[in-house]
DNA sequence: AGGCTCCGGGTTTTT
DNA sequence: CCCGGAGCCT
């Protein structure tokens, strides 16, 4: 038994107590992946079948870790007979074998978020209800956290409670809407990811001989992540796990990150009295990170008042302060972190793959990806918009998914006219309106189209038409019998005209639209061959469908994993990993903590958490930085140092910006590479024209956070020429006209910024590289 | 029918 | 900035 051999004593007791309820508090970078693969281990080594155990994960991306660490340790083929994954994978393999039960066609179509915020804009619309007094995202998330709290249309209706609280929001039709929700997404025969869930718990509560089944299939569970379980996948737990109680969580308070999709921090601080006998072992050893980055996380989350004590330690070395960078704008900021990186990966012999760079929103990427690209530095970005979003790869999808589901009408009606065949809207809607009249379902008229058609005034050109397209749909569905799926979707792609329509367009972007198509391609041929070579692969369609619908992660490019790359991500997506230098950027108020999360304790103590869920990723080095000023949402957008910031004690931080002087001594040295990234046109003042709302004459306020500087130097729009300009200098502007110069701040010369007072324009602030200035 | 442009609105995190 | 939708032109 080497496995055990290395553990410390919490982690040996976590590994050993196979029996009975077990909750592991495990700190961040306590060795949480190693007891549960080990735990696993141990378990297969004392001759427990495999096939009895059951993990869950949240992410597919911490799945796939363990998958592969556990193959590791019991090997491939004891691995492969364990059920792991995330709790919708699991359950949704679970629901397609029983959906019979719950009157839903095995082969379901799993609605992602886009395709369920589409049913719902339908269903206002059909409801005649204003989509701007009932946003359809928030209608969404509204429905969502019914769901995850079991709180079914019946329920809903039954609960004069919440009734009332939905007429207070001013939102009562919110019944109605759930109500046509969920009875289109059952003609479809479709579940969205929530009811991937609550099906899961309909169905063990009402079919007791299931839940037996079940119970007695999975006698040993293990949930990672138990922090943040929702409601609905607490109970599933619960009901599993009642029989044998052989129930092992794993989590960390600190860490519970996902509240605002229904997480219930409340599940793993009430552990104890769901299974009153359950031991608890606390993991608090921290392994990963230098003392200095375990201590300045615990200075930060030690802030929250909702949280088990812990005492979370380091014996690493000491190790380096955090370095703090302020930088004047998104572009700075990303430029500074490439040469770091350039320099560290130089002269430290850091490899790409050593850093990371974390940020709190999707939308911080590009710039970084404008600057590792500009130096030539290799990365990675994970999450975003899945590959699996865009659009063509989404229409060929649907047309995928009606293959499989002919009653999916969104995917029905996202390709009936696409590539655009000559069935336009009023056809679509003379159908829709019939088979409604009919009681029927489109799909129904389309299989019989020579009956009702002379009852829907058509014209013969129209009815050719649509016949071809259906037979065309059925042809496909016989073809899908005896090939495999990677031959019908060339198929598909052919004959749908998809591949000539998007060939035809010779774009940047349609080529690359072609090549997504291709990689789509490219993936299932992969997924083929994988199953394929499984004792029990499934290699149909559906389940490619399935396998794509529920992994966020574009694990796409498959000879990529081993390349050397910087990643990028979200803290989120990064939970669970671990780099040795890590950057965390962006570190600003209204950006982190985010402007939606900053009003009540509750959200910022979850902002916190995430806070030192990324400061944790860090095995040696950590470098915070901040932009005064950030190109957001179309304009640029003052901002302030994080909270989070001030936070952290100083004596774990070194602020690394140059002093103001010396910015001026090797000036030369920096110009050569600064003014090379201009963009050709400032593009923050693009379409800025229309809307002034700028106030001619506000007071002259210099901002307290801001060190002056006395004069910059600026670079002549006509030419290569530079002057300096100071305080008080009257300058000309392109757009602005003439002002003058009230304020000068910066902390390299490459980023400097300016108030100037335009005559006609009022304050502005500019960015000197940006604004091509001329003094007159 | 279909393609285009213009306009307005919304911008967090993931399965 | 990015999206989707409405309305207009072909």
């Amino acid at each position: 038994m080497d496995y055990l051999k290395g553990l410390n004593e919490a982690q040996y007791e976590a590994v050993t107590a196979l029996e009975g309820p077990l909750m592991v508090l495990a700190g961040a970078g306590s060795g949480k992946t190693r007891v549960l693969t080990m735990r696993i281990a141990h378990l297969i080594t004392n001759l427990v079948d495999p096939f009895n155990i059951l993990a869950l994960t949240f992410t597919n991306k911490a799945a796939k870790e363990m998958k592969i660490r556990i193959a590791k340790v019991v090997g491939d083929s004891e691995a492969r007979s364990l059920w792991m994954g995330t709790f919708h994978s699991v359950f949704a393999r679970i629901l397609r074998s029983e959906a019979h039960f719950l009157g839903f066609p095995s082969n379901f179509t799993i609605y992602d978020s886009q395709d369920s915020l589409n049913v719902i804009r339908k269903v206002l619309k059909e409801l005649n209800i204003d989509a701007d007094l009932y946003k359809p995202k928030k209608v969404q998330a509204r429905i969502s956290n019914y769901k995850n709290n079991l709180i079914t249309v019946k329920a809903y209706f039954n609960n004069p409670e919440l009734i009332e609280a939905d007429e207070r929001a001013n939102m009562k039709q919110i019944g109605l809407i759930y109500q046509k929700y969920v009875d289109v997404c059952f003609r479809n025969g479709a579940m969205d990811f929530d009811d991937l869930l609550l099906k899961t718990n309909e169905l063990l509560t009402r079919f007791p001989e299931i839940l037996a089944k079940y119970q007695d299939r999975f006698r040993y569970i293990l949930v990672d992540e138990y922090q943040d379980t929702n409601h609905s996948q607490y109970l599933i737990v619960k009901a599993l796990a009642s029989k044998f109680e052989n129930i092992c969580v794993v989590g960390d308070d600190a860490q519970s990150i996902y509240s605002f999709r229904g997480a219930n921090i409340l599940n793993i601080l009430n552990f104890k009295k769901d299974y009153p006998d359950a031991k608890t072992v606390s993991l608090e050893q921290n392994y990963r990170s230098t003392q200095n980055i375990v201590n300045a996380a615990n200075v930060v989350i030690s802030k929250n008042v909702q949280q088990f004590k812990k005492n979370v330690f380091s014996e690493n070395e000491k190790g380096e302060k955090i370095k703090v960078y302020r930088s004047l704008s998104d572009a700075d900021e990303a430029n500074f972190v490439a040469s770091n990186i350039w320099e560290m990966h130089n002269s430290a012999q850091r490899k790409f793959t050593d850093f990371a760079i974390l940020y709190r929103t999707n939308s911080q990427t590009r710039a970084f990806e404008d600057a590792l690209r500009r130096k030539n530095i290799p990365y990675r970005v994970y999450g975003g918009l899945s590959f699996y979003q865009r659009k063509e790869v989404k229409d060929l999808i649907a047309y995928l998914r009606l293959l499989v589901n002919e009653n999916d009408s969104e995917a029905l009606t996202r390709i009936i006219n696409y590539p655009a065949r000559g069935i336009g809207e009023t056809t679509q809607n003379k159908l829709i309106v019939f088979a409604d009249s009919q009681n029927i379902s489109v799909t129904q008229v389309l299989d019989n189209l020579g009956f009702y058609a002379p009852r829907m005034s058509l014209n013969n050109g129209i009815l050719t038409k649509l016949s071809d397209f259906w037979s065309m749909i059925k042809a496909f569905q016989v073809m899908l019998k005896t090939e495999n799926v990677y031959s019908v979707t060339m198929e598909v792609a052919k004959r749908s005209g998809l591949i000539k329509f998007l060939k035809d367009d010779q774009t940047p972007e349609g080529i690359s639209r072609v090549e997504n198509v291709q990689e789509l391609m490219n993936s299932m041929q992969g997924f083929l061959e994988e199953q394929i070579q499984l004792d029990d692969g499934d290699a149909s369609l559906s389940n490619f469908l399935e396998n794509i619908a529920l992994s966020a992660d574009t694990q796409t490019d498959k000879n990529d994993d081993d390349t050397d790359k910087v990643s990028l991500m979200t803290i989120h997506l990064s939970k669970g990993l671990e780099f040795p230098i890590v950057h965390l950027v962006g570190l600003e108020e209204n950006l982190f903590p985010s402007f939606m999360s900053s009003s009540t304790r509750e959200e910022v103590e979850e902002e916190r958490r995430l806070f030192y869920v990324a400061l944790t990723r860090a095995e040696k080095q950590a470098f915070f930085t901040y932009a005064i000023s950030r190109f957001q949402w179309g304009k640029i957008t003052d901002a302030e140092p994080s909270r989070f910031l001030s936070e952290v004690d100083a004596q774990y931080l070194e602020f690394i910006n140059p002093a103001i002087e010396s910015r001026f001594v090797n000036h030369s040295g920096i110009t050569s590479n600064i003014f090379d990234d201009l963009p050709s046109e400032p593009r923050f003042y693009k379409k800025k024209e229309e809307k002034k709302t700028l106030q001619r004459d506000e007071p002259v306020a210099i901002p307290q956070n801001l060190k002056p500087v006395a004069t910059a130097r600026i670079i002549n729009p006509s030419g290569n020429s530079s002057q300096d300009i100071e305080v008080g200098d009257k300058v000309r502007h392109d757009r602005f006209g003439v002002g003058e110069v009230i304020f000068l701040d910066g902390t390299d010369a490459q980023n400097i910024k300016a108030k100037v007072k335009f005559q006609h324009e009022g304050m502005k602030n500019l960015i000197l590289k940006f604004a091509k200035l001329t003094k007159i």
